[in-house]
DNA sequence: ATGGTCGTCCAACGA
């Protein structure tokens, strides 16, 4: 089985490379993240021609995220179910859930932060915390489990083209890695850490200054995955090749594979 | 040379 994701910055923008990449490495899962579309101008009937089912949670303008399977898509939920009461996320479509071929699946776009001390930054933290919350509501570790997205986290400094100029800067800050953390210890793992020890393997890259081709970016894209599952893992990489060309997104898709599961 | 780009849609703003 093969789970993507990727921060497509613009599905409207995007939509070309993304049948393409589609085509030409037919995966069964993909998490899509700043779609930017509302609802109902998802692009749900060229995803069906290419045979996948899409589940969508957009708002118009901004974020938006999405689901796609071609094995299956169950039980989707937009956004976060658990302490209805608290509105502290108002009307922004950052999570979209759905089962897929056995595996309880979200597609995360984790708010940016902006700078440390802004109110965005205090936000992040706040979603992240409540991601959590919502796994220990509605989902069971022990359980086939994917999430997938765009944290806007370096989880360390291996992730990071220069970590000395990101001191202070939001994505590598203490209490960004402790919520990611924290999150992990529902009972996630980083999937591509099982697979390299290198430093210098990152996911986005600023489209500004030539960042891309002088290898200043981050990894900032994860698919983490419950310890069933990742015990599965058999294979992950970022694909690169798809930040080059005409019109890319800012990111770069992030593919993992993983053998058949038991139950499943 | 210490900036540099995109996307949203036409004015800034967000990343």
């Amino acid at each position: 089985m093969r789970i993507v994701t990727w921060n497509v910055n613009s599905l409207k923008a995007r939509l070309e490379r993304v049948e393409e990449w589609l085509t030409n490495n037919e995966p069964d899962i993909v998490c899509l993240q700043e779609t930017k579309l509302a609802d109902d101008a998802f692009p749900a009937i060229t995803f069906a021609a290419l045979g996948y089912e899409a589940f969508h949670h957009g708002e118009g303008r901004w974020n938006g995220v999405a689901i796609l399977s071609r094995v299956g898509l169950d039980d989707p939920q937009a956004g976060f179910t658990a302490s209805p009461g608290d509105d502290v996320f108002p009307g922004e479509a950052r999570v979209a859930w759905a089962t897929c071929g056995g595996v309880r699946v979200a597609s995360v776009y984790v708010p940016n932060g902006r700078e440390v001390d802004h109110d965005h930054y205090a936000y992040k933290l706040r979603f992240l915390g409540r991601l959590r919350t919502e796994l220990e509501a509605t989902s069971d570790p022990s359980a086939d489990v994917a999430i997938c997205g765009d944290f806007n986290i370096a989880p360390d400094d291996r992730d990071v083209y220069d970590p000395a100029a990101f001191v202070g800067a939001t994505h590598v800050s203490a209490p960004e890695r402790a919520a990611l953390a924290e999150l992990e210890a529902w009972g996630l793992s980083d999937v591509f850490r099982r697979h390299y020890d290198d430093g210098g393997l990152y996911s986005w890259w600023d489209y500004r200054a030539g960042n891309f081709h002088k290898g200043k970016g981050m990894r900032i894209d994860l698919v983490l995955a419950s310890a069933s599952l990742a015990q599965r893992s058999t294979a992950a990489l970022i694909d690169r090749n798809a930040r080059k060309g005409k019109a890319p997104s800012d990111h770069a898709p992030v593919v993992a594979d993983f053998a058949p599961g038991g139950a499943a």
